[in-house]
DNA sequence: AATATATACATAGATAACCAATGTATTGCA
DNA sequence: TGCAATACATTGGTTATCTATGTATATATT
């Protein structure tokens, strides 16, 4: 099934921001645990991705660090703040009175 | 609680269609249904409120119709259409299937 | 009678999330 | 050698929603 783009909206960042809280990761690596994770539904582009990093960075949410892989190359890892943390369990609050009251109102009542 | 207007993008207009579906209505009761049985979480903007209305009318979804009501005023109504009840079930599927994918993100597994 | 509030519809301009397309560079495999 | 996957990044475009504004009528208040 296909997903509506615009229902995307505003929970992307979300879901980037759980994925890094759970260990250290880097960009491409996002992308691969939350396609899997999403059963395919989720593909981030990069033009999504990467101004989102940028900007949680900017917002105290995550730290970045460069580090050389095992295979040798360099990658860009991100790592969670305790401010980002606070603000995930913020966001994952929102998250479900938001898609809880969009089912009472799609339940008729 | 307030609520990311980000989240927002997208659902506005199944709910919109979901409460014409239940009974003919008009752009300003639509949006005190949909404030009140969410709760006053989702105030609608008439900015919101009124193109999606026209879009849907120009897709087919629904149909307007002028009516004076009781109380001696003229009103805008919308229904439903055959084609708006088939786009509603399958956006209520892809919602349902979205939001449960983002559950399963944020749960952690 | 005058004023304020709720009802009722509508549009214009701004903001911002996301995407498509493009660019650069390295690694691994056929 | 060439192609696919890995890895980061930016530019420009689309579109949903909001804010602000405009018009007009009905009802309640003073």
């Amino acid at each position: 099934m296909k997903i509506s783009k615009e229902l995307l909206k505003g929970s992307t960042s979300i879901m980037i921001l759980k994925i890094i809280s759970e260990g250290d990761s880097y960009g491409y690596e996002i992308t691969q645990v939350l396609y899997n994770r999403s059963n395919e539904f989720f593909k981030l582009n990069e033009g999504t991705l990467y101004p989102i990093l940028h900007s949680m960075e900017k917002e105290g949410y995550i730290e970045s660090y460069r580090k050389v892989s095992e295979s040798g190359r360099e990658r860009k890892y991100y790592r969670i703040t305790k401010v980002g943390e606070k603000h995930l369990a913020t966001q994952i609050e929102e998250w479900q009175a938001f898609s809880g009251t969009v089912d009472r109102v799609l339940c008729g009542g």
